[in-house]
RNA sequence: GUCCCCAUCGUCUAGCCUGGUCUAGGACUCCAGAUUUUCGAUCUGGCAACACGGGUUCAAAUCCCGUUGGGGACGCCA
């Protein structure tokens, strides 16, 4: 077989990425795209993006433009596309018929390729008896053999028919994969398989090879489960005489139970991941991390670090098992990386979605030192780190964002690394901007069941509304000193005044969170917690029991 | 059924190519101690793996063969 002459090599490597817009991007396709790109990136090559739409009955709009909004989220630009254009267009196989029909009458032409007339029925009692008798469950071949004359005859009178390659029976075929090494696979396995259906569309295997060689993708970076394409798809490439891409196959990435990834193993698409919170930057780093290592033991990487670390060789070759639990770590690595202005940015949508901005309401602050900090010198600090925040969203924010800001900075500082990132949001810092909060039942439990827990909160909202400057100094000094008179140690104050204002058993330091709250909401919800105390116990005596100081019902 | 791929802690992995430095390293999770007004965070420490069987070799996680196990492909889906 020639090769044509005028397809060489070309300088730029050009790596795609080729979704079939038949559903979301998950994390596996993700993670494709991802090594594509890096690999593009490093080798300051060229990334496409090519649309497999051939599929009419599973394609959607809806679906193609999930998969362009996940890949914009993750930062994974394409130099050329449906909507970007370039030189290789077009890059949506439906729009690509002309040059699938001209290959296929090509290698029809040149005696690569045959037409043929089985049904599918025919085709698949051939499998059965090959199933049978023990071998490959393959095509025969018998409209391969069919006289030229007779062939022509039939296509002309309108018959249905379909096109296959006329795949050689002898040796087998041997590449070299960059991720596995030496691969091959004996030709006999292989059938003389569909290029393009009864229908004239190109099946996957026809129009991929035509475009990665009309396109000159010089890198096919894919999942595992294409290994078994491989040879196939290499026979192609001899008979339609273009030189053949490197391959790379990468692990699949599966579930606990070691099994293809799928919805029912939970969330598997990326903007769930979004949705749930997850940073772009993570979700990058932790797919990064699925499959491939830099040295064992640095694992957080920023986009650009995994440009310049990524490398084909350091591929694994086992699957990997998805693991939600590192991605969260990841996503606090990351969160903890970013500048205040940086943080605001990502809390924001994801306080939004959960009802907590615009904020319900604001605390008086009391200027102590605490405040000055924010209000005074720093103030330009603070705008300046607010920077990441654009135009727009400033404008659309601006009554409560430049009111709340102070007080938001207060709060991230003291809530600290207790925040792992904004999929954490409602119970590391709800309580700040909702009156419905979400009581902890093992904290209420704990420190809110009884009599004394509601007499401490009384005593101590009491106490704490005598205090003259509002400020976590003086709160702790009013707080110690009313303990030491009633003769408590002030941890069995501050055990249930933390549910008792935030309805967790993790919080920060309760005099920055009473602070943080400002007076008025602090004292009724100590109080509440009070009330609270009291229905608990209500409750809990009820069914008859003896013990205790229930006092018996007349 | 046929073919292909894979095999290190529960999970992600380093080490394997170029055998000895591996009583197998790092990370997530978990546990313990320190710290803390509590939790968290943090620090310190800990549990935990070379699938099995044969070879080759002075020496094997590392090389070879086999077994077992898992996965994938075999479609007019991609």
């Amino acid at each position: 077989m020639h090769k044509n002459p005028q397809i060489v090599r070309t300088t730029p490597p050009r790596l795609r990425f080729a979704p079939s817009p038949t559903g979301h991007l998950h994390v596996g396709g993700a993670r494709t795209a991802l090594y594509n790109w890096l690999v593009a990136r490093k080798l300051n090559g060229v990334f496409v993006l090519r649309i497999e739409d051939t599929d009419a009955e599973r394609s959607t709009d809806e679906s193609l433009r999930g998969i362009l909004d996940g890949m914009r989220w993750l930062g994974l630009d394409w130099d050329e596309g449906p909507d970007v254009g370039g030189d290789f267009g077009p890059y949506q196989q439906t729009r690509r018929h002309v040059v699938y029909r001209a290959e296929a009458e090509r290698l029809l032409r040149e005696g690569h390729a045959y037409r043929c007339f089985c049904s599918r029925e025919d085709v698949e009692a051939m499998r059965e008896r090959a199933a049978e008798s023990g071998g490959a469950l393959r095509y025969d071949g018998r409209c391969g053999r069919l006289e030229p004359r007779e062939s022509t005859r039939r296509f002309e009178a309108g018959e249905a028919h379909v096109v296959r390659l006329r795949m050689p029976q002898d040796g087998k075929i041997t590449w070299s994969d960059a991720t596995r090494g030496e691969l091959s696979v004996d030709l006999q396995q292989l059938d003389d398989f569909v290029l393009v259906k009864s229908d004239g569309n190109p099946t996957y295997n026809f129009a991929a090879v035509v475009d990665d060689a009309k396109m000159r993708i010089t890198h096919v970076v894919r999942g595992d489960d294409h290994i078994s394409n491989t040879p196939k798809q290499l026979v192609l490439y001899q008979a339609l005489g273009f030189a053949p891409p490197e391959f790379a196959h990468l692990p699949m990435i599966v579930g606990p139970d070691k099994s293809r990834l799928s919805k029912r193993h939970g969330a598997t698409s990326v903007t769930a991941f979004r949705d749930a919170g997850i940073l772009p930057q993570a979700m990058l780093n932790y797919l990064a991390l699925l499959g491939w290592s830099y040295d064992g033991k640095r694992e957080v990487f920023s986009k650009a670090d995994l440009v310049s670390c990524f490398d084909l060789k350091n591929v694994g070759r086992t699957a990997a098992v998805f693991d939600v639990q590192k991605l969260y770590w990841m996503n606090g690595e990351h969160f903890a990386q970013l500048s205040f202005g940086e943080k605001v940015r990502a809390l924001l949508p994801q306080m939004r979605a959960q009802g907590l901005w615009p904020p319900k309401f604001r605390a008086e602050l009391t200027p102590g030192p605490h405040l000055r900090v924010v209000t005074g010198s720093s103030d330009a600090k603070i705008a300046g780190s607010i920077q990441p925040l654009s135009e727009e969203e400033w404008m659309r924010e601006e009554p409560s964002l430049a009111e709340e800001l102070p007080r938001l900075k207060l709060i991230l500082d003291t809530v600290g690394k207790r925040l792992s990132g904004p999929h954490e949001i409602a119970p590391i810092l709800g309580y700040f901007y909702t009156d419905d909060i979400a009581f902890d039942p093992e904290a209420v439990d704990k420190h809110l069941s009884s009599a004394e827990a509601a007499e401490r909160l009384r005593a101590l909202a009491d106490a704490l509304a005598q205090v003259k400057p509002y400020t976590p100094e003086t709160l702790e000094t009013a707080l110690r000193a009313l303990a030491e008179a009633r003769g408590e140690k002030a941890a069995q104050l501050i055990h249930p005044a933390r549910v008792a204002l935030t309805g967790a058993k993790v919080s920060p330091g309760i005099f920055d969170v009473l602070y943080l709250l400002g007076r008025t909401k602090s004292l009724a919800r100590l109080r509440t917690g009070a009330d609270i105390v009291v229905q608990n116990r209500k409750l809990t005596s009820r069914p008859g029991a003896p013990g205790g100081d229930a006092t018996p019902t007349p």
